[in-house]
DNA sequence: ACTTTTTGTAATATATAATTGACATTTAGT
DNA sequence: ACTAAATGTCAATTATATATTACAAAAAGT
């Protein structure tokens, strides 16, 4: 299950992986992780994106059911 | 910085942070260190304790500022 | 067409989340 | 006061998130 709404986010934050990675101190490959989904961040991570992309957790990283 | 939320609404459901460990799939240890703070669970944990718990990311894990 | 940037992945190494077992203290029940 | 359940915390181990290095392919720019 890919992570739409964070690359969706990202993207009209016109950011690349590369620079919401270094804005929230990560690697590069973390963040295409994330976006590719099967993946699985720590909270601290989330909120870090969430500061950068200006979301909520609910936004970038609830689904339902 | 503890996690108070998460906590009163432990309480709130009636469960032992035991019994929510069990139903999350962690062990007791792991839910006391959520609620202590200086923790950083994984999304998927913070997914598992809001489904039970029957609250949202934000309501349990979202700091202002 | 060419060049540069961006993205998708893989293998190995390191940091840290989570487990296990155990014990002391606190709280609730009787 | 006594007992049992619940909580706080510690040391050692295991599982896994994240880093590092690297390379190929796709997308965007000129």
């Amino acid at each position: 299950m890919k992570n739409k709404k964070m690359k969706i986010a990202r993207i009209e934050s016109e950011v690349s992986q590369e620079q919401l990675a270094d804005l929230v101190g990560v690697t590069r490959q973390t963040i295409n992780l994330i976006e590719s989904g099967n993946y699985n961040p720590s909270l601290k991570l989330c909120l870090e994106i969430c500061k950068v992309l200006h979301k909520t957790l609910d936004e970038l990283f609830w689904e339902e059911n």
